[in-house]
DNA sequence: AAAACGGGGAC
DNA sequence: GTCCCAGTTTT
């Protein structure tokens, strides 16, 4: 990573703006371990963070370390999870847990080659568990962080689809030269485009970029022709695979998925597609047995 | 390159 | 009710 040459101003006011706003998170505390930060990065993959503290606490009170997450029943892993979404980020995360027991001695390693070979960990969780468990520098691109460099100095309304070389060389230029004050523009760009700097409807007044920011001095244009990521939801599978899992949590014996009253409203075809993609992530168990029963 | 994958809160 | 939010893996 080709380090800043100099530091921007607009770099100075995000790190001045996060040392005055920065929410008090748990994972945040310097006291919090490398794996503590790692479960709340797969947390908070798709979860706002309101939804993850608390289950973070919990998990974290409940499973301290990778060996004792490693150790636990899956199904345990599963319910802890609750309804956070996406729950193979949970199965993965126990998964990464084993690993790191495997190879790793329990610790989580801080090179980044060796983070994206865990599992659940891509690009942006490996390059932030590098920022913040470790104080590396490293470039946490996140979609928060890639809105507010699109804005401020690119003058872009909303990010492209997909991460392109040149606004990863741009995004690396940005990043300060002192590992302390390059763990201050990570997490704080990070946090000014989760509060401040959203997507949709942006609170510009409460800015510390607005006089600089190049997408205000070009009258923010193209937000409202921006296409929607809108996905359907009321009917699909997903919402079905999402009740069969609440369903299952809150169950303490295997449950009859296929004839259950919670599931009258859902066709056959789509209950069975649902279940068998279940099982095929792992996420459920299908016991043998007439009829056939589900579990965790 | 595109599709699959939850769920809750704001309006 | 409708819209918004978003990283990793699989195809």
């Amino acid at each position: 990573m080709p380090p800043a040459s100099r530091i921007d101003s607009r770099v100075e006011d995000v790190i001045a703006w996060f040392a005055r706003e920065a929410r008090d998170l748990p994972w945040r505390d310097p006291g919090c371990s490398a794996w503590g930060v790692l479960v709340s990065e797969i947390m908070l993959q798709q979860t706002p963070v309101n939804r993850v503290e608390p289950v973070w606490r919990e998990w974290m009170s409940r499973w301290p370390t990778a060996h004792d997450l490693a150790a636990a029943p899956q199904a345990d892993v599963l319910r802890a999870w609750g309804r956070l979404g996406y729950p193979r980020r949970a199965k993965r995360l126990k998964e990464c847990a084993a690993v790191l027991v495997e190879r790793h001695g329990g610790d989580v390693p801080r090179e980044l080659d060796e983070l994206l070979a865990l599992p659940g960990i891509g690009e942006y969780t490996a390059n932030a568990v590098r920022a913040f468990a470790f104080g590396e520098r490293a470039v946490v691109l996140d979609t928060n962080v890639r809105r507010v460099i699109g804005r401020a100095w690119r003058a872009q309304p909303l990010p492209t689809a997909h991460l392109t070389r040149a606004e990863r060389e741009h995004a690396a230029a940005l990043v300060p030269a002192s590992a302390l004050e390059a763990a201050a523009w990570n997490a704080g760009s990070m946090e000014l485009g989760a509060l401040v700097c959203t997507a949709r409807r942006p609170r510009c007044d409460e800015c510390p970029l607005q006089a600089e920011c190049a997408w205000v001095a070009a009258g923010a244009p193209g937000l409202e022709e921006a296409p929607r990521r809108t996905q359907a939801w009321h009917g699909t599978d997903r919402q079905v695979r999402g009740r069969m899992m609440a369903l299952l949590r809150e169950a303490d014996a295997p449950v009859d998925l296929a004839s259950c009253p919670q599931l009258e409203d859902v066709e056959p075809e789509q209950r069975d597609r649902c279940l068998a993609s279940l099982v095929a992530d792992g996420l459920v168990e299908a016991r043998g047995g007439e009829p056939v029963t589900y579990t965790l």
